[in-house]
DNA sequence: TTTTTTAACCTCGGTGTCGATGTATATCTA
DNA sequence: TAGATATACATCGACACCGAGGTTAAAAAA
């Protein structure tokens, strides 16, 4: 998702498509050469994008890459409708909203943002003890623990709070109708 | 780590201890069974764990795993010296705080903390445009880019402002003499 | 009594990722 | 001119993880 999601904003060779996957995942997850090269040719081989030799700018030629038709689709598959893995892994959901803009429908983009907004809603119950019963955060000897669900806690508040926002800016720009479903 | 981490509360049978693993990383990153019991196999080879067949309180018979001395000091080991990737990755560092206490030694403990305060103090730079300049959170044209970055600087600062805190008590707590170190 | 369900454990094949290693080329330095 | 360095690409073996499938045993439902 990441080299379509590159490629699309702009051509790129394969040793800088790497950095910047290292630098969005990257620091918190870098990616290897054994990874990367071999997941380009897949994607050239499914026709997501196309190669180009061009003569290195310091040393060795590149390979520019372009995204194709058929890549652009691909991306827009994978944003649209995510796995659940990107929804609720943090570091893949981090990379998903890196190009979730890709994704041009803002009634798309704001059902995206609300899959994880109803992740994000659902009680974290983290510990429980020997014989099965939760364990609350204040009742944890663990000031580690305590911290770490604090620091959930926090985080998640944080992120909700911008979801509501862009969800509802989101809605507005796409015209939403909400007295068509009287229903609801 | 999660199994050894659990198992040093107290003894669990494989069955209690995915769903605990699933509830501590899990709702993040469930653990297939593919996964878990090979790798209690592994540790059990390694001596890291001892199983003791229980007749099932509901069904078949359970597996009781107990973490051995050899176990115990992986984990100590683990967690006084942990992997880069346990400190850069969310997923994995919010593992290893769980289990942190079992690392007794505060100085220790501070130790691991300010690794990663370390890592979180380092600015994030994640965007670049064509010709490789770093793009500033203003300058970005997606609004998710934006969020990103806003949740990222947000959510860090929480965390830092934790992680200090909690420094500064297990310092204190050590007896930390600083006097003795008049160089610094 | 038979079937279904749930708990509990295990194995195997496919896939993704890494790390080590290797190659080629242009620039910089000794 | 020789080596070192950085760019740029590629391959291969090892390993971790997953998901599908299968097995055993007890309780619940038919």
């Amino acid at each position: 998702m990441a080299i379509l999601g590159f490629l699309r904003d702009f051509p790129l060779h394969g040793y800088d498509l790497k950095n910047r996957v290292a630098s969005l995942a990257g620091h918190v997850r870098p990616v290897a050469d054994g990874t990367l090269y071999p997941t380009i040719k897949k994607l050239e081989d499914a026709q997501c994008l196309t190669r180009r030799t061009a003569p290195g700018s310091v040393a060795a030629p590149r390979h520019m890459l372009e995204i194709t038709q058929i890549g652009t689709d691909q991306l827009r598959r994978w944003l649209r409708d995510p796995e659940p893995g990107f929804i609720t892994d943090d570091n893949k959901w981090y990379v998903l909203l890196a190009f979730l803009h890709h994704l041009e429908n803002p009634r798309e983009q704001a059902l995206v943002l609300a899959r994880r907004r109803e992740f994000l809603d659902q009680p974290a119950q983290l510990f429980f003890d020997a014989d099965g019963t939760p364990v609350p955060p204040e009742r944890l000897d663990s000031p580690f623990r305590k911290g770490l669900m604090q620091i959930h806690r926090s985080t998640n508040l944080t992120e909700i709070d911008w979801l509501d926002r862009q969800i509802g800016d989101l809605n507005q720009r796409a015209g939403y109708a909400v007295r068509q479903r009287d229903g609801d």
